[in-house]
DNA sequence: AAGTTATATAATCATATGCTTATATATGAA
DNA sequence: TTCATATATAAGCATATGATTATATAACTT
């Protein structure tokens, strides 16, 4: 089922602080690549490129609508994804702070 | 508790085929660094190094007997740690192996 | 003490990673 | 079609990683 390949690909995926945060948000709820950026502070191929590992390894999901790609958790391929993310810190206070600055209204 | 600091390290340590490799060996039981170069068959010093890392990582813990130090699963401060084990692929067979090589008698 | 075996560390090297800037693609609006 | 916005990809670069060989350390043996 999963092989080491795929386990290692996972693993991998989760081993990168910044990953580890742009996961810990989408835990909170679905979101766009340019919020993503606005809440990491990071520039916005550095984040497409988190994405697409992230997407590569399963463990989120990819939605687009109009101009905006929004992309929520997924690890459904692997049975300890659910009691990993459990461990993540809560990040509902930086979503929060996003709200307030009024970005989330643009995509929309 | 956790941070993304330690988290992150962890899944880094999860993230190499030869770790998880290594991993999955000591589920079935406890091993010396020369039982799993004998599994491995990498050189001595890279298992050696992959340990350090599982250790640092606190995914193992050592023992030291005579010459021989023994390494052991232990991702007691990971509550996902059990779970992600579980997925590890059965290698009985290849500690059968060096059972049967005769290996393991040396160190015991 | 001298030799042997097991493990760890150091030095080196090729490849992988994560970021940046620059550019391309995709969608929507005028 | 032209412009603006969102996202993706490409190229370049500094640092991290995983392997090897060579050497150091630790413990047992004689």
């Amino acid at each position: 089922m999963l092989d080491w390949e795929q386990l290692a690909e996972c693993h991998k995926a989760l081993g990168d602080k910044t990953r580890l945060h742009i996961l810990s948000l989408l835990k909170v709820e679905e979101l766009c690549v340019c919020e993503i950026v606005e809440v990491l502070q990071i520039t916005q191929p550095a984040v497409s490129q988190h994405m697409r590992k992230l997407k590569t390894a399963k463990l989120v999901r990819e939605r687009r609508n109009g101009q905006w790609v929004f992309y929520s958790l997924d690890g459904s391929i692997y049975p300890f994804f659910e009691s990993i993310v459990q461990t993540f810190p809560d990040v509902r206070n930086e979503i929060e702070e996003l709200k307030k600055k009024g970005l989330r209204v643009l995509c929309n």
